[in-house]
DNA sequence: TAAGTTGTATACTGGATAGTATACAGGGGC
DNA sequence: GCCCCTGTATACTATCCAGTATACAACTTA
């Protein structure tokens, strides 16, 4: 459940005779990842199937062959989309690494900066968007990906349990649960929204760790 | 919030002098149906945009032009399957109505009902199917049949932190993670499953009425 | 300044598919 | 037996759109 954001790393400039290559390289990325973002917002706002590659290429003021010559097909682009987007939740992760806190708090933690993800840009692509339009290869990757998180958070409540912070229950059917409605706020948020991410993180942890019934 | 199954009576038989055309309407409005449910079928399975009507109308052992001569078109199709799986939903109300008990108890039972419904043939149209997909108008008119569900378990929460079944809270944030958590189930539910509906509601309800905390 | 490489555009092809024009078959009522 | 209504099929149109062939422009390097 690493990061997986592998970048080209800025070599001591004006030392190797292939800087300007890099350079292109650098360029050539930020402008795949321009069309990634643009994508993304456009499938969140229309949906995938109703964003052509013209109205893409449109939104960026160049012309569909553009878009081919960084990505190759369509479907290359929703993968992307998906993986940014799934990569943002991974990274939730990261930061509980060999935390000796309880389990709970670790949990904590994930849930805030999971809804972090889900309510950004790629938000959309991560909860909505549909395995059936990626062929079955990328389709196992993107599934992967899913099952790592779900491993991850069934694997936080496990440990709960085990260290007394989380009460007796189905590691499987809460993580459903808790990812479940993690992943609507994509349907319901706006950026527009009156809450902010944390606020909304806050109350469904107030929710999901006390629980309705008064104490 | 009524239940919306606007059916035709069977008259009493053998006196009206249109039996026969009625006979007639009941058969169409049969065949309409057992299109709607072969499309919610494929829906799930392949997703909206991957299915043509022609592979509807082949599921049928029929042609396009019958799927045509049922429903005005592809959109339509959709409305339906969106429709009949809220309409579900929304039944899980009925039985409440009216009901004395505290507010977290009619809550539960909406769960309960809501959780099969989430489960049937028409789950995923409810929650995955895009509003995108809709013109302006048919989307309203789903928005509103969803703003009426949320504001039916809203509602309950309210009546619960009132009559001190339910702690204090955001009524909005938990309605939606409670709602999210439901919807959520079409995503990774599948009918050989081993947990019956049942047994997922009890679970989430388990969860979200004891919290993760141990007491 | 010449040669190669990269990036962008114009203009096209091919295939899928929503929706329709039209014909026809069968049953109920006169 | 004739007519009309309902249901179904064959065969078509029109459109959208992913992806490509090709040309050309601009920059890199020598």
């Amino acid at each position: 459940m690493a990061s997986r954001a592998v970048r080209l790393k800025p070599e001591s400039p004006g030392q190797s005779p292939w800087k300007p290559t890099e350079e292109r390289a650098r360029q050539r990325e930020i402008k795949r990842e321009a069309v990634i973002l643009a994508a993304a917002r456009a499938f969140r706002q229309r949906g995938y199937h109703n964003t052509s590659v013209d109205d893409l290429a449109a939104l960026l003021n160049v012309t569909k062959p553009t878009i081919y010559h960084y990505l190759q097909n369509k479907e290359e682009i929703l993968f992307e989309c998906f993986r940014t987007g799934l990569d943002q939740i991974m990274s939730a992760f990261d930061e509980i690494r060999g935390s000796d806190q309880p389990a709970l708090d670790r949990l904590s933690a994930v849930v805030r900066k999971y809804t972090q993800a889900i309510t950004s840009e790629f938000g959309w692509c991560m909860v909505r968007a549909e395995d059936q339009d990626l062929s079955p290869v990328m389709s196992r990757r993107i599934n992967a990906l899913k099952s790592q998180i779900d491993k991850g958070i069934r694997g936080l409540i496990k440990d709960g349990i085990a260290d007394g912070s989380i009460s007796p229950c189905d590691p499987k059917i809460t993580a459903f649960a808790l990812a479940g409605a993690m992943n609507w706020i994509a349907h319901w948020h706006r950026t527009d929204a009156e809450l902010t991410p944390d606020q909304i993180a806050d109350r469904f942890l107030s929710t999901f760790v006390s629980g309705l019934r008064p104490r």
